[in-house]
DNA sequence: TCATTGATTTGCT
DNA sequence: GCAAATCAATGAT
C-alpha cells in the first residue's frame, strides 16, 4: 500500500483508540521505541469522527544525553519526562510546541513529522506543525497516550526501510544517529536525508 | 535580577 | 540562504 491510500475506516480506527500501545511498548531502550513507532497512528477524537495520522518520523533523546532536556535533571520543565512509560511530554520551543512520547524516566521519542490519513489538508511535517494538527498544547503536557485524549495505535503498515540520520537542530551531541525516518516518505522533514545533493 | 538560548517555522533576499 | 519572530526556562551575575 502507498502512503497516503490507506483505506481509513471508522471502526477499526475505533477499535484501535480503545487499545493503544501498551505501556509495554514504550518501556523498552528508547532507540527502539523511536524506530517502533514510525508506522504507528496517532489518534485524537474529533467533534465527528477521529483525527489519524501515520508517524513518519522521530527522534530518540536519550538519559546520559546532552541534547536531552532531562541532561541536568530534573526540573520543572521537563517533569513529566520522568513520569511513566506512554507519557506525553509537552514543551514550547519559540512559538510552538513539541511533543513527545516519554519511554524510560528521562527518556523520550520526539514525534517529528506525520501524514495525515483522516483527509485533513493541513502538513504534519515538522514537530510544531504535528503538535498543532492535534491541538497540543502545555495542558496536555503530563497526559498519558494510552489513556488521554490523544492515542498512540498500532498501525496499518511498516516503513519497508527506515533511514538514521543526526537529529535536527540540536547543538550537542550532533553526531548520534538518532533521528528515525520512512525512508524516501513525502512527509519526512526537511532536511530530507535521501534529498543530499538532488533537488 | 539580567542576559542568553532554543528538539521551529516562516518569509524575505 | 538567512534572519526575524517571541518568550520562558536556564545559567550567569
Amino acid at each position: 500500500m502507498r502512503p497516503g491510500q490507506a483505506a481509513l475506516n471508522l471502526a477499526t480506527v475505533r477499535a484501535r483508540y480503545r487499545r493503544p500501545l501498551p505501556t509495554s511498548f514504550y518501556d523498552r531502550p528508547t532507540s527502539t521505541v523511536a524506530k517502533e513507532l514510525l508506522g504507528a497512528w496517532v489518534v485524537a477524537p474529533r467533534v465527528r469522527g477521529f483525527r489519524v495520522a501515520r508517524i513518519v518520523e522521530t527522534e530518540a533523546y536519550l538519559g546520559d544525553d546532552p541534547a536531552s532536556h532531562s541532561f541536568r535533571g530534573r526540573t520543572e520543565r521537563n517533569r513529566s519526562m520522568f513520569g511513566p512509560p506512554g507519557t506525553l511530554y509537552v514543551f514550547r520551543i519559540h512559538q510552538v510546541y513539541c511533543a513527545n512520547a516519554v519511554t524510560r524516566p528521562g527518556q523520550a521519542v520526539l514525534l517529528r513529522a506525520a501524514e495525515s490519513l483522516d483527509g485533513g489538508p493541513e502538513s504534519l511535517s515538522g514537530p510544531g506543525r504535528l503538535a498543532r494538527g492535534f491541538e497540543l498544547s502545555l495542558s496536555d503536557d503530563g497526559a498519558s497516550l494510552i489513556t488521554g485524549r490523544v492515542r498512540v495505535v498500532e498501525g496499518d503498515s511498516r516503513p519497508p526501510t527506515v533511514t538514521r540520520t543526526p537529529r535536527v537542530g540540536i547543538s550537542r551531541a550532533t553526531e548520534r544517529n538518532l533521528r528515525f525516518s520512512w525512508s524516501g516518505h513525502s512527509a519526512v522533514s526537511s532536511p530530507r536525508p535521501w534529498a543530499r545533493g538532488a533537488a
